[in-house]
DNA sequence: CGTCCGATGAACT
DNA sequence: GTTCATCGGACGT
C-alpha cells in the first residue's frame, strides 16, 4: 500500500510550492466501493486574502468558504455552474486561505469504472479526465467530501506520494476561467506536467521564474 | 444549481 | 436610526 502525502506536506505556506509538488502524485478515490486512481498532472493555486479569483478573496469567510481556512491536507469541493463538482486541496496552516485546484488527472486504476461514470468516454481518451469537473465525475468525488481528511487510508479521498516531478518538467501559465479584468495581474499559478496528453490545455507561455 | 450581495421594508429601541 | 428577514438577480477557480 502506498504511503500517502503526510501532513507535513500540505501545511507549508507555499501553496504555488505545493500546487507544484502534487503533479506527479496519485489522487486516490474508494467510494460505493470501486478504487480510482490518478496521477495528477494538472493544478491551479489560490492564495487568498490577496487573490481577487480566490472565493476567499480577502479572508472573506461564510459557510461555503470555512473549509478554505481549515489546516492543510482536507478537501475543499464545491459546485462550479451548477454542474461541476471541483476537488481542491487545501494547503497551509489553519486560518491561511489557500488552495490548490486539480486540473487533470492521468487515470490508472479503475479506469472501467471511470470510463462508466464519465458516460462511457473511452478510457484511453484524454477527455476522461481533463478538466477539474470530469476529474470528479470520473473518481465520484462530490460536495459531500467538503472538507474531509486526506491524509488516512480509510478517507473516501486521498493523495499517495510518488517520485517528484523535477521543476524542469513543469510549466506554468495562466489560470483558466478567470475574468482578466477582476484578476489585476495575470499569475502563472497554473502548473502542469510538461507534454502530458492527459492536461487540460495545450501548451502555453513558458515561465522560469515564479513572479511572486 | 448554489451562493451571495444589495435592495427593500418591517420591527424594534 | 438601526437591525434583521426576505427577496431577486447576477454570476461562478
Amino acid at each position: 500500500m502506498a504511503a500517502l502525502l503526510p501532513t507535513s506536506f500540505y501545511i507549508r505556506d507555499d501553496v504555488l510550492q505545493v500546487s507544484q509538488d502534487l503533479l506527479g502524485k496519485v489522487l486516490v478515490s474508494q467510494i460505493d466501493g470501486q478504487i480510482t486512481k490518478g496521477i495528477i498532472v494538472e493544478t491551479e493555486a489560490y492564495r487568498a486574502p490577496e487573490d481577487r479569483a480566490s472565493h476567499a478573496y480577502g479572508n472573506k469567510r461564510t459557510p461555503r468558504t470555512e473549509t478554505i481556512f481549515q489546516k492543510g491536507g482536507c478537501a475543499y469541493v464545491y459546485l462550479c455552474y451548477g454542474i461541476h463538482q471541483l476537488f481542491n486541496v487545501v494547503t497551509g496552516p489553519a486560518g491561511t486561505a489557500h488552495v490548490a485546484l486539480v486540473r487533470a488527472i492521468q487515470p490508472t486504476d479503475g479506469l472501467q469504472i471511470m470510463s462508466l461514470r464519465r458516460g462511457g468516454i473511452a478510457s484511453d481518451q484524454v477527455s476522461l479526465c481533463n478538466g477539474p469537473g470530469k476529474c470528479t465525475e470520473a473518481m465520484a468525488i462530490s460536495k459531500v467530501h467538503d472538507g474531509i481528511s486526506l491524509l488516512n487510508q480509510s478517507s473516501q479521498v486521498r493523495i499517495e506520494d510518488a517520485v517528484p516531478v523535477h521543476s524542469s518538467a513543469i510549466i506554468s501559465g495562466p489560470r483558466v476561467g478567470i475574468k482578466t479584468a477582476a484578476e489585476s495581474s495575470n499569475l502563472p499559478w497554473r502548473f502542469r506536467i510538461a507534454a502530458n496528453r492527459w492536461t487540460s490545455k495545450p501548451d502555453q507561455v513558458y515561465y522560469d521564474e515564479w513572479p511572486l
